[in-house]
DNA sequence: AATTAATACTTGTATAGACAAGTAAACATG
DNA sequence: CATGTTTACTTGTCTATACAAGTATTAATT
């Protein structure tokens, strides 16, 4: 295991932070299960339970572990990948409403094809390469709120379409089928005002306003989905509370 | 000066946190000066410096102080009015660019009315009572890209208007002149087409996709400020990004 | 066999003390 | 007067120790 650089002037809890990080990273402490006791890893590092606990605090402020009293600390899942996964949420600044809604996706349409050109500066890729798009329409109480086309690069997920899409996420698969970590993710929001296609799909007007939501996911430095998500203006809203 | 409660089981750390707190609150401690060093504090509440230095790191969590070593622990500003004024931020999430562009605004228009009936909703004021609106525009690099109608209050604002509007920010006003502390502010952002009005301000097309960003901003309970953001949809995009 | 009590873990809170390193003001020195 | 230098005060890091309180397992009791 790594030791302390007792030399460094980077104080021990710092260095212990870090290595814990990349524990959790390479899944030598895997989520949802117990890390060592602060009593083992001050033994492991050779410090007191106190510089442990610095390490440790600083883990909790960056959402990576909790605690609980009397068991021990606990990896956290990937927040990322929660974030990009709530339903209809955008970075859980969607406005959700009291009860939970009842919500489903239905894909529409999926295939391989080359890379239009707005796609492949996104995603990183040569003009040769071939990409797939899935198109989705996700419905709230049997209402038709969100039209999702994503975009992934077939060299990196061969044979994609051998899975059931529309049981599993596709960040679930990202990250359990193909073994890779999703790292960022960024989004940019727009209005827009509905065309033909949108405008069927989603059962609104032709020219109603809607969001126009481009998201990029990467896993490490490769940019693994591009995707946009047209969302009706009508049924939500955005909402962000400081205080 | 309030003391320790040595019998009751919050713990002394978390007693102290919400004793500094209320300090900050009620400007003993005005922002941007240092608070009492730690070893003054841990004389004043008979506890060790650990302890003192427990409460101070969960202000610092709260970002309600910020410490700088060799010199002290400095109280912040109001982080909610940080936020919400901002220009063109709502909530940090507006994309702003590298630079800091140059950014102005100007009033159009300013009156005392009676309340329509969507801000006497949000208001929480009688038909009766009057209304203060104000209605300007802020341009980035001479284009203009947002038109903000403000409603206040008139009873909380007696003789707003003899204030010089344009070069002091609402906010700032709310809190020196009407001695008001904001304490919470909520956005609701939507989709929008512009009208008529909207497009000439902004010297849009009519019929461009533009945001619609609602605010409300209390004072404790009170609601004190309605405002309606309109802003160019081919100038400005809400940005996050997580990781 | 089921329930209760003891126990050995865990994290949470707190004390007491030490030295490092950054800041700023007081103090000397040229 | 200006320029270093000391000194005192600040936060940052770390050790060592102690007891409280929650959790889960083990042992004892009924």
């Amino acid at each position: 295991m790594g030791k302390l650089d007792k030399e460094s002037n980077v104080p021990y809890y710092l260095q212990i932070k870090e290595m814990l990080k990349k524990r959790i990273k390479n899944n030598i402490y895997p989520r949802e299960t117990l890390i060592p006791s602060e009593n083992e890893l001050s033994s492991e590092f050779e410090v007191t339970r106190t510089t442990v606990r610095n390490a440790l605090k600083e883990l909790q402020n960056e959402d990576l572990i909790y605690t609980e009293k009397g068991k021990g600390s606990i990896v956290k899942g990937s927040k990322i990948k929660q974030s990009l996964m709530e339903f209809y949420s955008f970075g859980r600044r969607f406005k959700q409403n009291e009860e939970e809604k009842e919500a489903y996706s239905k894909i529409v349409d999926k295939k391989e094809m080359l890379c239009p050109s707005d796609v492949r500066e996104n995603l990183d890729i040569r003009k040769e390469d071939k990409i797939y798009e899935i198109t989705r329409i996700r419905y709230i109480e049997e209402e038709p709120v969100m039209l999702e086309i994503s975009y992934l690069p077939k060299k990196l997920f061969p044979d994609l379409f051998d899975y059931d899409m529309e049981s599993f996420s596709l960040y679930d698969m990202i990250e359990y089928r193909y073994k890779k970590n999703i790292t960022k993710g960024r989004e940019y929001i727009q209005p827009m005002i509905s065309g033909t296609k949108e405008s069927k799909f989603l059962n609104i007007d032709k020219g109603s306003p809607v969001f126009l939501v481009k998201r990029i996911t990467h896993s490490g430095k490769k940019p693994v989905e591009y995707r946009k998500s047209i969302i009706r203006g009508d049924k939500y809203v955005f909402y962000t509370e400081f205080s």
